[in-house]
DNA sequence: TTTGAAATAACATCATTATGTGATACAAAA
DNA sequence: TTTTGTATCACATAATGATGTTATTTCAAA
């Protein structure tokens, strides 16, 4: 039997959603709750297996509800299941430890199947937030700006600059002198629109220059 | 009708897929191949809405297509369909752009299932592979390092130092002084064991101090 | 062929940062 | 009670960085 806990704030979904789970014969209701304010003891009393938890609650919400259970175990298993799913709710979510996303719109079957995968070691996702899940990766690997038309030479000198070189380690990296570092230098400022050795790395890191 | 191309090197296994996609009424297969070789002239003819793609070929390797073909299109729905699941090869056929993952035990109806949900904009995954995906959600936030012992005040002027601010700044915002201000960066440096602030501010990024 | 961008360099000046030394105050730990 | 760690501040000097101006060479595009 596997122990389930619920954690909705709207009563007709949570008690519609605890009467299809108990209808089940291989799942076990332990509990059943309006919000997580209360998470952790509630947690240690049902010692659940498997929490399905709303995002949006009053007080406590899921996602922070989420972070604090995996401050103390990383052994129950969480799935949300949300209307919600903007990128930074899902990126969120998954980042705090959940360990599926599953949209509220959800046939009930499909709910039961995600409790079932979840336990089995699997990642239980609605195809939308897969697929959101999919473009994080995507935005980190591609599209490396270049919207600031720097030129090779004031490429090389940004990189040495990310990396902690000074100035007159960059000059002897290039084989230049340190003045034309500093003109490649301020060149860059120029194109960045920074005016300090920290901001023109941190955009460097940010916008992906290198 | 959906217009499928299938890469796979295996030739009993590649034909007995064209064989079970062919019998499917909703697919049409307009291109079966042994490596990815010569992709991108074999799509241009193809003109296929979803690509079946093995990962080890000979020549050019299922990841490295995908980057081919992103290069020029992104349009094409790529499913990955190999028996490898290491970390590595899932982040990086992901990263490529692949919009999916399947392992070659999936059951011949779940790949034909997958195939519908990558089009209908989905992202199908086994849930190992679901579950490694979201494994790296995880390393990326956890483990806040703290093996420096930066005091508070230290951590929040290497904060502000992050943030690009000066000394001035950071003296204004803490409100003390910037001979204050010079001591506790003195004292970061000592910690962090480097000798400017570029140095600290990269390393406070990569061992996430801040 | 002229124009313009890129890379190079020098000189000057001011601002900021790095480093050293030393001191005071307070609280917690030994 | 003494020691240790944290936070504060001052003074001094050397090194590094920021900014401005000017100039030469090269190479490719207009």
């Amino acid at each position: 039997m596997i122990k389930i806990a619920i954690y909705e704030d709207n009563k007709r979904y949570r008690e519609s959603l605890a009467l299809f789970l108990s209808s089940n014969g291989t799942f076990s209701l332990v509990g059943s709750y309006q919000n997580a304010n209360n998470i952790i003891n509630e947690l240690n009393e049902s010692q659940a297996d498997v929490i399905l938890m709303d995002i949006q609650m009053p007080g406590l919400n899921g996602i922070n509800a989420v972070r604090k259970i995996r401050e103390i175990n990383s052994e129950t298993f969480i799935i949300i299941l949300t209307v919600f799913e903007t990128n930074e709710l899902v990126f969120d979510a998954l980042s705090a430890g959940a360990n599926g996303y599953i949209l509220k719109n959800t046939p009930t079957e499909k709910i039961t199947a995600s409790i079932d995968e979840v336990v089995a070691g699997g990642a239980p996702m609605s195809s939308t937030i897969a697929k959101k899940v999919l473009s994080f990766f995507n935005n980190k690997t591609t599209k490396i700006t270049d919207e600031y038309h720097l030129t090779l030479r004031e490429k090389e000198v940004l990189n040495l600059l990310v990396k902690g070189f000074t100035y007159k380690m960059i000059a002897a990296e290039c084989i230049i002198s340190m003045d034309t570092v500093r003109s490649h230098i301020k060149k860059i400022y120029e194109k960045l629109q920074v005016n300090s050795n920290i901001e023109a790395v941190n955009k460097a890191i940010n916008k992906k220059l290198v």
